[in-house]
DNA sequence: CTGCGTGCAAAAACTTTGCAACAAT
DNA sequence: ATTGTTGCAAAGTTTTTGCACGCAG
């Protein structure tokens, strides 16, 4: 999940660009940020970014990290998710294989996949609505395996 | 969109099911709510609902409306999604055939489909990982055809 | 009767924003 | 210097909850 020190270099020109084009500065809040985010894995929320910036940094402020994880949003390098608990959450863009999600509804445990088969699929039908299709989500829920065997055993 | 006529009663029988099963009691608001949410299309937020629902009885609280979508929701009968604005929303999960979005992000358009082979798959992955799904989601977000053109247009 | 359900308002949870001080270019 | 950025606190949104009263079974 961490990204590495190759891919964080692609990141990093990337990022420059972005901001370069739009006339953003680099602060040391930010790159503070951004380097923890891409070296932490998981789905993260904002509290959970917070809180591993702040063992650095006690100084920074959520209001930073919102808007640090927005503008990775914007500019691509991170996507934001929706699992349907009430946050926001996100992951690294760069330097993954395009990946969905699994997700189980009773022990909350999220497992990735990846298939191509899909997404060539999904092109294809965008493609027949004349859809140009920058990115996408695919999530499935359901039970796990081990709350499938759980449930079971207590005869639900 | 809107629910059949047959399709109601199917519904109304797996709710009553669903109620009898918990102790669940059906009320004057529950039943406003719910028939007023089954003859509505589209994706719903709950101010959407209330504001059909309060049409009807201007003395029903969204926190009824609030939690009649939760119910409903956690029976089955509806799917909870989120777009990205900050809002939950709502669409009939009966009487409908199962289908996927297409997503503008320019001028947020959504388009649905649905295509039997990409849910095949899904399901095949699913078993591959011991997951037992009940429900998935896949949303494509890109540029819609208009918006492509107009972006052409305005050289961008 | 016995609870579940409702309305109301308060509170929670998450996110955004105005503003004055501050820092990057 | 100029302009974007930060921290803070206040405000915005969306959703949940406690409680007293009401209604369904």
């Amino acid at each position: 999940m961490t990204v590495t020190a190759a891919q964080r270099e692609e990141l990093g020109r990337i990022l420059d660009r972005y901001m370069a084009e739009r006339g953003l500065k680099s602060t040391r809040q930010r790159s503070l940020i951004i380097d923890l985010f891409f070296g932490m894995h998981g789905h993260l929320s904002v509290e959970d970014v917070w809180s591993r910036v702040r063992q650095d940094d006690p100084r920074v402020s959520v209001a930073t990290v919102y808007r640090t994880m927005k503008l990775l949003s914007e500019s691509g390098l991170a996507h934001a998710r929706n699992f349907g608990d009430g946050q926001t959450r996100y992951e690294p863009a760069v330097g993954r294989e395009h990946h969905d999600h699994l997700i189980c509804t009773r022990c909350g445990a999220i497992i990735e996949f990846e298939n191509d088969q899909i997404e060539r699929m999904q092109d294809a039908v965008a493609r027949r609505h004349g859809f140009k299709v920058t990115s996408h989500k695919m999530e499935l829920y359901g039970l796990c395996k081990s709350c499938q065997k759980l449930l079971v055993e207590q005869g639900v």
